[in-house]
DNA sequence: CCGAATCCTTTTCGATACTG
DNA sequence: CAGTATCGAAAAGGATTCGG
């Protein structure tokens, strides 16, 4: 296992996770009462997470974020740039030129997801390839069927 | 800002994350590349997490699994444990009863992606009321349009 | 008991055209 | 420049039925 995942995390992590388990059990999994839930639909959206991490390098402006991440639509820019805003993970100035320029930034909380996020990734990262050997595993044994 | 959330990893989360952005850019972000996208869409999705810390009390079988999350369908239970098990996250074994009872349980790996998961869930719960707070101020604001 | 197969609804997302 | 509005394709998800 990489450096990363080991130390006196491993158990703890489980521990955590069970213990609340039964408490979102008692509510239903209820999405506007679960916060698990209303997290992760956010940030398993197809542009939530680039778009932090654009705005974690620095402030930018719509179409600068735009031209940072290549694929993305005007339209699903807007929306999700709104919807963090909605969330209160970014702020949104808007310099009164002319034509007008808009500045998107983290906001603290913003700032603060940027941590358990790193976790994520660094995860990923270190475990893709383990990943990927498993599906192919999986695919070759599958054929033989 | 709660206690788990503070401490030096505040700015090493910053940091870590927009020095790699640069090389997710380089490929395009790809997913079939980008390990991030990759393990996003998996986690993202409706059911793989609330699977994931079912499993983490315990190893369980089809049916416990669907008593431990009432709300989701056959079909996506499936589906949802087969994409894992090609992941490399659970295990199945196939008990030759009759009828059959099949298990499942974290392999390593799986256990392993719990702990970065734990952190995300501490997030959630630690900000999730300041999350609902903004969205209410947010509406309140676009009210008076 | 475990799951595959089918059908259908809902949600998400992209393309395009238009506005202040 | 920074969006809105509308449309349609595609994917995800749910309900139901069937089979080993």
């Amino acid at each position: 296992m990489p450096r990363l995942l080991r130390g006196n995390h491993t158990a703890a992590g489980n521990a955590d996770l069970t213990a609340r388990f039964a408490e979102w059990q008692r509510l239903g999994f209820d999405p506007t009462q679960c916060p698990v839930r209303d997290v992760l639909d956010r940030i398993g959206d197809k542009w939530t997470t680039l778009i932090l991490i654009v705005l974690a390098t620095k402030p930018c402006r719509f179409s600068e974020v735009q031209r940072m991440v290549p694929d993305i639509s005007k339209r699903m820019l807007t929306q999700t740039l709104r919807d963090l805003e909605r969330d209160g993970m970014i702020t949104r100035h808007v310099y009164p030129t002319k034509p007008p320029s808009v500045e998107y930034a983290l906001s603290p909380l913003g700032q603060s997801i940027l941590v358990p996020l790193a976790g994520l990734v660094a995860w990923a990262e270190s475990c893709h390839a383990g990943i990927k050997r498993a599906r192919e595993r999986f695919d070759a044994a599958g054929q033989k069927k």
